[in-house]
DNA sequence: GGCTTTACTTGACAACGCGAACAAATAACC
DNA sequence: GGTTATTTGTTCGCGTTGTCAAGTAAAGCC
């Protein structure tokens, strides 16, 4: 199930680790001349000749000939770039009562994508709209390079198992295997933050930095670690799990019973049903909660103070724990940093070890499709460096 | 100032890559066959043979042909082992008013000790006193391969400056060039509790996990992180910083102004002035709190219960993050453990996110010198694997 | 005493990447 | 406007590294 460089069928390109390095390189880093490649895989500028030229003979490395940089002394370099349109991936954001999906190219721009309801989560009914998704997904002629799977719970791309996870109800259940073998395409788990953090790692944020973190707010808190330019997996997947940090003992319970964890007051439910439920407007949304606040109302004022107040901390203890060279935050609520940058950044600075530089922080905003993205480069991510 | 492997002066050992890894699996591993040391390192047991060679010959690597395994079918293995005395390091602890020392085989044993009072702080007192002990420590016409200081504050062996060292007052000080020069030996400097991690990583409790943490308990608290085999290095060197992680918001108050945080609670300090203050015996030490505890002292042992569940609760804010496969406890306090386990225990429980298996924890007890070990275990990876 | 199993060694060979020499394409300089 | 300097990229030969296949060694099994 290796993932195929080819450019006919007869004559398939044989991925040499060397290969594969620059070709990631230039997937992540953009285009770049032969002689820039060579300096930062330290190889020699005749290797990167060899190297690239059955790419781009199969077509998978393109010689942007076109642009012209700022005027300099030498020969003018010739940067290569992918040919994204080559290979496609499709991602798999699995909820508890939806299914969501996109088409990715290899740069990870969306270019299709659909979801389906979930009525149950029976494993048939399940892999019977993850098939249903995935073929709306294939061009006809263009198959699938591979499929990308997260979900909240513990799962890890080295492993076609999910291992728990509490939404959906299931345990040990090899997922990837299943739909690997219904829609005859390479097929990679992984957890729902940890594909967001990958998205970040090589077309994001992260690009560029050896080692950041990323932390999620919306109906959870998440957090991914990317630790020497590699993705931190923990035991059996498990990493991250910020959701329930201790912010005092006093605050608001969360719904498995602690008293001022970082859920009960930064999570978008906490956060509205806090306010919906005091000013007694039960039809409140997050959004009108937000807006609540930005226009000075004391009581979503007050809620969202301490709602950044706590992701302060989060993102605190985070730093202070892994020492990341940036925190990038992202997740389906992230706009309600507008309403409360001040107080997450007071809490940053309170909660930062005095010892430790401030850390710096990248706000992203999230697009709708954004879990779903994530899945399809994770899949790419394991399929490019692993098969 | 790479490391040399030589039997003469006139035939040094050009080590490769592939024969670097092969020293370390067994320095590690202990005696191991080429065959199992192939299997491990994915080579073929002809590279392994040509890849022992030139270190057996050079006597690095000893064919430890004495032992018997239980009978196994097949040609018995013939296992291999570093010979562990043919290098030297010296290890340093800086504390503010101190200076620890010791001298170590390859394998990380201890073989000499020494110390020395610190009158100050200024610079050339210091060298003065680290020069006086790697002097002391060295056999003469055994010169040392390598020498590593750690101290509290951001260092990086990859970095002869000590960025930042509040104790000492020292920023940006190229520590690790001067002592170089006085001393003749290759230095490397790192932090002290990174210097402790690597002892468990390659000597201790960490040997055989990829992604471990020690957290440790003495004057302060601190936290080393191993994911993915690797030793995680923050930004500039700032990690592990748990010291002032908040439990709650209304406990002890710690130095810095924080009210509850995981200092105040369990550091031997606080736990001393608590229970020495509140009974009013201001000559009490550490130890006979602890004794006092263990009897049973209604005031100690509330003091003993809080700083366990304190500690309990910074080892489950770690493995939460980070998810790794072990916690190892360790400090110059770690005996504290004995009077309070139940209270670590409960609230480890307690605080583990409720989708994550419980992590294991091994206490490991405290050798006096083991700061300065852990600075001789830098100084052999870093040189080991580095140069 | 063969047979099987596992460990290790040897020598031929393939591949990978480097160095050196060279060609190409530009700016800078006189 | 020609020469020089500078940088990119290519070609070719070579050394290094590690694999493969074959063979040797040393045990237990039957």
């Amino acid at each position: 199930m290796a993932l195929v460089f080819s450019h006919t069928a007869t004559d398939p390109v044989r991925l040499t680790d060397a290969m594969r390095s620059v070709f990631v390189e230039l997937l992540v880093h953009g285009p770049l001349s032969r002689a820039e490649v060579a300096r930062r895989l330290a190889l020699s500028p005749s290797a990167l000749t060899k190297l690239t030229r059955p790419l781009i003979e199969a077509g998978y490395l393109l010689e942007a000939s076109g642009e012209e940089g700022p005027a300099t002394v030498g020969r003018p370099s010739q940067p290569l770039q992918v040919d994204a349109s080559r290979m496609s991936f499709a991602g798999i954001k699995l909820t508890a009562d939806e299914l969501f999906a996109v088409r990715t190219d290899l740069a990870a721009t969306v270019q299709a994508e659909t979801s389906r309801p979930l009525a149950g989560h029976d494993i048939d009914h399940v892999l019977g709209r993850i098939t249903e998704a995935v073929e709306e997904l294939t061009v006809p002629g263009r198959p699938l390079s591979g499929v990308g799977i997260s979900l909240a719970g513990t799962a890890t791309p080295t492993d076609p198992v999910v291992h728990t996870s509490p939404f959906l109800g299931w345990s040990q259940l090899p997922l990837a295997e299943l739909v690997e073998r219904a829609v005859g395409v390479p097929t990679v788990l992984d957890n729902d933050v940890r594909a967001l953090t990958a998205v970040q790692q090589w077309f994001g944020e992260g690009v560029g930095h050896s080692s950041f973190a990323l932390v999620t707010v919306g109906a959870g808190l998440g957090c991914g670690l990317v630790v020497g330019d590699r993705l931190v997996t923990g035991q059996s997947g498990a990493t991250g799990l910020i959701g329930h940090l201790q912010i005092d003992d006093r605050g608001p319970l969360c719904e498995r019973g602690h008293r001022g964890c970082a859920r009960a007051y930064a999570s978008s439910p906490s956060i509205r049903r806090s306010i919906a439920t005091t000013i007694d407007r039960p039809d409140l949304t997050f959004d009108d909660c937000l807006a609540l606040a930005a226009d000075g109302h004391p009581v979503a004022r007050r809620v969202l103070d301490e709602a950044g107040a706590a992701l302060g901390q989060v993102v605190a203890t985070v730093a202070n724990l892994t020492g990341p060279e940036l925190v990038v935050l992202s997740g389906e609520s992230v706009h309600m940093y507008d309403v409360c940058a001040q107080a997450f950044h007071t809490a940053l600075a309170a909660h930062t070890h005095w010892t430790a530089r401030p850390v710096r922080v990248a706000v992203k905003p999230f697009a709708f499709n954004e879990w779903a993205r994530g899945a399809a480069v994770t899949a790419l991510q394991h399929l490019l460096l692993h098969r």
